[in-house]
DNA sequence: AGACCTCTTTACATCGATGTAAACACGTGG
DNA sequence: CCACGTGTTTACATCGATGTAAAGAGGTCT
């Protein structure tokens, strides 16, 4: 078989120049029809298709967006994966993939591209990064960071707004009849994440209704995922004087139903004895026994802005501007299902 | 801030020519350690990094392999793809994702790299592909079909035994003392896709048991999803004259979750009424109330099985080579769990 | 006819890194 | 002392596409 065919051998084939055949690619306006036919007939005849090394090198840019998050299998990044891949396709870009673990040093790695210069931009999704990783990135690489605050405003960041959301799935547990309501995956203290956030919004929905705070009841955990989530509540089923919770807000869905699990291990029906909440509305929950009640990012919203945002970056990067960060924070709702309807007692 | 170094100014500041420095970078044997030093010392300085579109030109490879599924989303090509893109990046690969939706056309675009060179090779993971779109395809870009067969014999595939693993999952359910078993995502034909072969198991197990095979109990459906496996059950249900099933044997984890749920709509138990069993093992499965029965295929061994496949083939094509197409079949077990138990009666 | 436009096409340099082949340096053995 | 070998470094061409700037073609207006 003879080897791939270059621009240069389309241009000996329609007897033009090699500039003319990549105006023809390029769809350069003045190029009269005429040519246009002779030259798209030989490309076609040979079967060209372009060199992306030889125009990346030219053009100084790849069409490569570099998507970072902690690990694919995890439902909600999955998810959001999808949409991102799928909506970067329709621009013309192709999506490059990295998982981090959660891992700092990872994810601070992708801060700068991963020592190489190969994606005009990045989107990041992180666990660890600290505001002062931000401050002291050295790279230019246009970057989006989605769903933890980026509380340096250093760079573009999009999410939805955790503490309101919390805050309203915690009402809408109360405002069943639970009192003792447990928050699986919190975590107090003032590193701006996800779960700090989250843990507020709960706090704040406990203190409008004059319900005390018992920190007994916030169960940080490791993972969130399954296990942790069954162990946890394990854990709180132990507590003694009246301290078992009637209610788990997890602050994410595998945790919720891995909670669901002890629950029910445990011979506890749910929401009869124990109400659960989850985060994220990843598919599974809706089809769960019971269906699971949970916050629903609008991740459409979170994957079209997330893009929106960085190919704007990266316009304005090639023209060397350096507009101010920006903040966008995407809308969310309470999906309510079935592993939260209200106690009977009270 | 200055613009990013080049090779160029690494040599100038250390005093030697461009192509030293490029040793250094690709660690050439024949560098004093002296003139080694000099150099890593100037590229530390100026944090240089090299350039990969220049190296791509260059060298004609560009250290990206495409992994192409249906959707990142579901469960099984998300733990899939966490997999392949951790042993990529092991073996300093990065990974590029498209998503094809299932849809033939766009299975056929990758087949040839989605009109471009870009990636070293592709791992592809196709639902509609036919044996002929292989055969005639015509690009030379090693290539790695995961999970369906191969039936062609035209590029190197790897897959676990479908037809053991279905007929070994539908015995357990006979065992269990299950005589009206359906297939839910089954299919009969010729096409060779997991479906069929799955559906081939099956009846090859109800024929070692002399059960008779009932036609309408294979119920396909479009997706391998929730609801389609929901739907099928309420359908299957609805049989008459002693029709109805007493176990589930879904092709994937998702409808067996949705049939799960459907059967706990329509008060039934499982397993005590129902059992029903999957394919897949996704992470969710170990968690479901109850945790469901299904058969694990040997993710990890895919993954690092398909990467070691193609990385041969993308070592193979540098040098000019042409082996014949491998097949390899990954083990699988069966994983039993609540959703099957043995029935009471029988 | 000549000046001047606009539209089309082209020659050439360039993006950054690396393979080739040759030059160079330093020993060793005859 | 010179031929030769091993190890180290270098000049140069090259990978493929495209931006720049300029040349060519054809037409219009005076």
């Amino acid at each position: 078989m003879p080897p791939r065919p270059r621009i240069k051998d389309v241009a000996k084939r329609a007897g033009v120049s090699e500039k003319t055949v990549s105006n023809v690619i390029n769809d350069y306006q003045h190029v009269s029809d005429a040519t246009r036919r002779v030259v798209q007939e030989a490309i076609d005849a040979l079967g060209y298709r372009v060199n992306l090394a030889g125009r990346h090198l030219r053009r100084g840019r790849t069409g490569m967006i570099a998507l970072v998050v902690p690990e694919l299998d995890v439902a909600y990044f999955s998810e959001l994966a999808k949409l991102i891949v799928t909506e970067a396709e329709r621009r013309s870009y192709t999506v490059l993939v990295h998982q981090t673990g959660g891992r700092r040093d990872r994810e601070i790695a992708a801060l700068s591209g991963f020592d190489s210069d190969f994606a005009d931009g990045i989107i990041l999704s992180p666990l660890s990064l600290l505001p002062k990783d931000l401050r002291e990135r050295d790279s230019r690489l246009p970057l989006v960071l989605l769903g933890e605050r980026d509380a340096s405003g250093v760079s573009d960041h999009v999410a939805i707004d955790n503490v309101a959301a919390a805050r309203e799935a915690t009402a809408h547990l109360i405002a069943g009849g639970r009192r003792r309501i447990a928050v699986l995956g919190g975590r107090t203290g003032d590193v701006a994440g996800a779960a700090e956030l989250r843990t507020r919004g709960y706090r704040e929905a406990l203190a409008d209704a004059g319900i005390p705070y018992d920190p007994r009841l916030v169960v940080p955990v490791h993972d969130f995922l399954w296990p942790p989530g069954a162990s946890a509540t394990e854990e709180l089923l132990d507590l003694l004087d009246g301290g078992r919770p009637d209610a788990l807000f997890c602050l994410n869905d595998q945790l919720a139903l891995g909670a669901m699990r002890a629950l029910h291990e445990r011979g506890l029906r749910v929401p009869r004895d124990v109400a659960v909440a989850g985060f994220d509305d990843i598919a599974a929950s809706r089809f769960s026994v019971p269906s699971l009640t949970t916050v629903a990012p609008d991740k459409d919203a979170i994957a079209v802005t997330a893009l929106d945002l960085l190919l704007s970056r990266i316009e304005e990067a090639a023209k060397g501007g350096n507009a101010p960060a920006v903040e966008r924070t995407p809308p969310h709702r309470l999906l309510v299902r079935e592993s939260s309807a209200a106690s009977g007692a009270g």
